[in-house]
DNA sequence: TTGCTCCTCACGTCACGTGAGGTGGC
DNA sequence: TTGCTCCTCACGTCACGTGAGGTGGC
């Protein structure tokens, strides 16, 4: 049976190896209403173009961010406010998340640096007495 | 001693009595630097007008939305990037993060609404037997 | 001294991701 | 039949809030 049913339209296996994501974890995003998606009449679950850009919204979130479900779910509704009210488009708000990634990798590398730091004085301080 | 060192800026105990909100739990929110205050010369948190305003919208965002403290900084850091650069109000926001509030609540008000009728459904079973 | 403050360490609870186990349709 | 799908249940890990215990300054 061929894994792709209509035109740009993907089942959860294909989903899950290419974000590699747990098909569990896929089902419980639907459970928790942050992707709803087509079904198939045989009860399977289809994902479209726009379910998947909205996944990766959702995995920038959580993964890089680490921001909880509950969080994601205002982020996204905040996001379809702006759009709709303000004209804030796609780009510019995914511009300004992947800002808030840089700037939390810019936190941790600071960190490590503070980190190594400490170490490095920690030898000098050892090898000294 | 009064608890009052400056016009309009409080100690923690205050803050915490005010908010039913445990001390610690402040200071933790410091540490995770979503909030920054200032401090006596002898080393005491003073709120002010500003750190209070803001304290009230990281207790709506965890307490009634369920974000965690990764989300609340994605979404005040939104807050102010929206304020900058698009002109959007604090009252806007509000509003936007109050209706999120009650469209929360009127989910579980739906869901317990749901149990309700499962649970008469039960009921009603359960006797004709 | 009293009642606050500061700090660190540790525990309990819950959310979230993952896995097992068993079902059914193409 | 094979390899997918569906579902529920349960476990491990981690974040976050809370508490204890001991310190110090007004």
């Amino acid at each position: 049976m061929p894994r792709r049913k209509r035109e740009g339209f993907v089942m959860i296996s294909i989903v899950a190896e290419r974000y590699n994501i747990h098909p569990q974890t896929l089902r419980l995003y639907e459970r928790e209403d942050l992707i709803r998606h087509a079904r198939t009449g045989g009860n399977t679950r289809l994902y479209g173009p726009d379910e998947l850009k909205r996944l990766e919204m959702i995995l920038r979130l959580t993964r890089d961010l680490g921001v909880n479900l509950a969080g994601v779910e205002v982020i996204l509704n905040l996001h379809r406010r702006m759009q709709q009210e303000m004209d804030v488009d796609i780009d510019q708000w995914m511009s300004y998340i992947r800002q808030q990634v840089f700037d939390r990798r810019a936190g941790v590398e600071r960190e490590n640096a503070l980190v190594k730091a400490a170490s490095r004085e920690l030898q000098r301080i050892s090898t000294k007495k």
